[in-house]
DNA sequence: GGATTGACGTCTG
DNA sequence: GCAGACGCCAATC
């Protein structure tokens, strides 16, 4: 343990503002072999380490781990903050907001 | 050391 | 399109 996670960790923080990723994507572009990997990856961070995990969801394109956020901001804030909508817990135009690794990295 | 769980994903029915 | 089952790797119980 120290090594997938900093990959994700950095790829996470890559991701650009008012943009969002998805765990199957940062598992298949550090190819974790499991999107499980990246949810653990990101448990690990237990909330507070300036990693943007509001920007990750699942493939569905909804907030699964908005608890973990904690309650004062939240993380549907955090992306409405980020200029993205959020309905019913899940991204609004997620197709657009989209952000994939393997494509628009550089 | 085996069994269970976990911010998930994909396939099959 | 929705529901259930399997897979996958790592950490915890």
């Amino acid at each position: 343990m120290r090594h997938y996670q900093e990959e994700v960790y950095d790829l996470v923080k890559s991701i650009p503002k008012g943009r969002v990723s998805t765990y199957g994507a940062i598992s298949n572009f550090l190819s974790l072999g499991s999107a499980r990997m990246v949810g653990w990856a990101l448990n690990q961070l237990k909330g507070s380490h300036g990693i943007p995990a509001h920007r990750v969801v699942n493939s569905k394109g909804e907030l699964s781990g908005s608890l973990y956020f904690g309650v004062d901001p939240g993380m549907k804030g955090l992306l409405e903050k980020e200029k993205i909508e959020i309905k019913d817990n899940k991204i609004v135009n997620f197709k657009e907001k989209f952000w994939d690794p393997s494509i628009e990295i550089q």
